[in-house]
DNA sequence: CGAATTACTTCATCTACTTTAAGGCAAAAG
DNA sequence: CTTTTGCCTTAAAGTAGATGAAGTAATTCG
């Protein structure tokens, strides 16, 4: 099955695998099939699965008391998504995911997940240095905001992730930056002109 | 030793351990203590400690291309302090970590930290929920810092530590925050008045 | 202990970014 | 095919927070 090999290969640049710890593996996911705009958990209800992404593009996002939304981070291709803290403790999540383009996800829930560290305890390991990864990131993002401009931010955005960019609206980029819409569609223009 | 019952304590809130498992965890750390200014990790070295606060308190800070500091968290006691990625790949902390308080650590190296996975498998399992826990508070931390306003994330800052917030100079609290010193001064007097 | 350095405050000026509002364009819905 | 709706752009006015300068309190250190 195409789907589980691309999550292979994905943990396998990590912590190669055998056939066997695969298979177990493999055994314990789900595939989920995701419409644009439908979402994988939304905030306030409990998150119920880790999730891979095989194909297509997801958003996490925070809705604050004024309504409006945050996004904290895009999932494409060979990437994860959920809301940890919500999964693990069973309590309302803190933040939605939603698909942007129409998406096919490897899920796991955490009856799942608990199995999987017991039989494939390679994962235990594998997510841990996935976390560690993920925590690298957001400090790195954390320090970007307080020290870096809008419009350097934006550069780095495109840096980082051009592919990415290309597929995503506008307004959901300017809203992962920290601005308005209708700033960054200034900074644009500057940015053609110089 | 004192020391090591406070790290038992730490972990046991998370895992129980053996009193064998504990003995042989502690034999793989070292007490290291640090004066008030000294860095346990300099920006552009490589980080070679995982580290336990068993007292005192330290900062953790990115200084920018400006010569500006902006700080990450604060480890008090019963905190963790280190900068993974530098120590899990030996490659130039990108980050300082420097005690604002004289503070007594355990510390444990890379080649330690891999002894403990292997002698003390329960260490993956804890340093992964560490990690989701370290991982959960940055993301929300993004959210803060995106979505409320100065006051209000000062404000969320004296609730969520009101202990530390007392032992830290003011113009450490406004780095973290992400604002001047003089300004954290302006609000501080707002809050006074109101 | 006194001198020097470092931390905190206050005020005035400046700027990065927000808000509001309006117009155009493309996709979705009827 | 027309209408609605959501998305992007541009411009003008407003604000949170920065910067610079200057004075006072608090620590550090010889």
């Amino acid at each position: 099955m195409e789907v589980f090999a691309a999550l292979r290969q994905h943990v396998d640049k990590v912590i190669p695998l055998t056939d066997e710890e695969s298979a177990r593996a493999s055994a314990l996911f789900t595939v989920k099939k995701l419409r644009k705009k439908q979402f994988l958990v939304q905030q306030g209800d409990v998150c119920k699965y880790e999730s891979f992404v095989v194909s297509g593009c997801l958003k996490s996002y925070y809705t604050d008391e004024q309504g409006h939304d945050h996004i904290l981070r895009f999932s494409v291709e060979d990437w994860w998504a959920s809301d940890l803290k919500s999964l693990q403790t069973n309590t309302p999540a803190s933040f939605s995911i939603e698909a942007i383009e129409p998406a096919t996800l490897l899920v796991i829930d955490k009856v799942g997940l608990e199995k999987l560290y017991v039989e494939v305890p390679k994962f235990e390991k594998f997510f841990r240095i996935l976390n560690e990864n993920a925590l690298t990131a957001t400090a790195q993002r954390v320090i970007n905001n307080l020290s870096l401009p809008a419009k350097e931010r934006y550069q780095l955005f495109l840096q980082a992730y051009p592919r990415i960019a290309q597929r995503i609206p506008l307004k959901d980029i300017a809203s992962y930056l920290g601005i308005t819409p209708v700033f960054l569609s200034q900074l644009r223009k500057d940015m053609m002109t110089e």
